[in-house]
DNA sequence: CGAGAGTCCTGTGCGC
DNA sequence: TGCGCACAGGACTCTC
């Protein structure tokens, strides 16, 4: 799935398309995704305008003319495409409908944004923009890596006491919102920290070094419009590109790509994921 | 409460 | 070519 990076190359990929302009035909296509969708979906966003397209974590929220905002999240596999055109933009000619196109939107500059998801564990809501941040999936979500309340001193405050491995302290989106599996492998290699390494026994000095390391590896990611390896795009249809600067995800058995390491990346299982380090430099 | 396992769903790639 | 299995970028829900 798309993870931070991944989701908000997607939100500025639909904002030319999308921002300004009114739905003028919502085609709902199935009942549900994860969970069902909202009663009335296609009837209460036909006719609004998309007034902005903001990002927490991994969702995307579309706030409308209606004082509605529609919550998007795309899941393990959920892309959208753009098609068609708006002012001042051309995409792709409207695309034929596809197997998994759950949701599509007409906007009245002439583009076409189609939600396809084929694991459907994604979802869709529609929410009161005033009280969006106290949605349900919202509410207990941590802070934003790229803002200004994460930083050392709260991760090193949120991690103690917690007797979990670091891999999965920072894939719980209640300690820091936005990190998936790719991106915690690729910031604890960068940080020298062994993701089997218990949460409360690493020093301060080396979980305040994984602040700029998050913030370094998600803010390359973005610039590189994500990583691309399955079901990734762009919502222009471009591949992102940040999968040829991993340097231990999926790279088992190669060597590890830290300068004079000479180690071997493996693989192992936490938590049922794939892990991917450098059992030589991370401690 | 925290931590781990199970769960949802479809597609793909691999070994045989 | 077909079959079965492992695995996939998430995260909720249940159990201990």
């Amino acid at each position: 799935m798309p993870e931070l990076p991944e989701v908000e190359t997607v939100r500025r990929g639909l904002e030319p398309a999308m921002v300004g302009h009114v739905i003028t035909h919502a085609d709902v296509r199935r009942p549900d995704l994860r969970w069902p969708l909202p009663e009335g979906m296609a009837s209460r966003l036909t006719g609004a305008r998309v007034l902005n397209l903001r990002r927490r974590s991994k969702y995307i929220l579309a706030d409308l003319s209606s004082s509605e905002s529609l919550l998007i999240h795309l899941g393990m596999s959920g892309r959208m495409v753009i098609s068609g055109e708006a002012p001042g933009h051309f995409f792709q000619p409207i695309v034929p409908m596809e197997k998994h196109d759950h949701v599509v939107l007409d906007m009245d500059g002439g583009a076409r944004i189609t939600f396809n998801d084929a694991r459907r564990f994604g979802a869709m809501d529609l929410v009161a923009t005033a009280s969006a941040d106290a949605h349900p999936l919202l509410v207990a979500l941590g802070p934003e890596p790229l803002g200004n309340v994460f930083d050392e001193t709260y991760l090193v405050t949120a991690l103690r006491g917690r007797k979990t491995p670091i891999k999965s302290a920072l894939l719980d989106q209640k300690l820091v919102a936005g990190l998936g599996n790719i991106y915690v492998c690729e910031v604890l290699h960068r940080a020298g920290i062994a993701p089997t390494r218990r949460s409360d026994r690493i020093a301060a000095a080396r979980v305040a070094a994984l602040v700029p390391a998050i913030r370094t590896v998600l803010t390359e990611a973005i610039a590189a419009g994500g990583s691309s390896l399955r079901d990734h795009r762009q919502a222009n249809g471009d591949l992102g590109y940040f999968q040829h600067s991993f340097r231990v995800y999926g790279r088992a058995g190669q060597p590890c790509l830290r300068p004079g390491c000479g180690g071997t990346i493996r693989r192992i299982v936490q938590a049922g994921r794939s892990t991917f380090y450098c059992p030589a430099c991370q401690r």
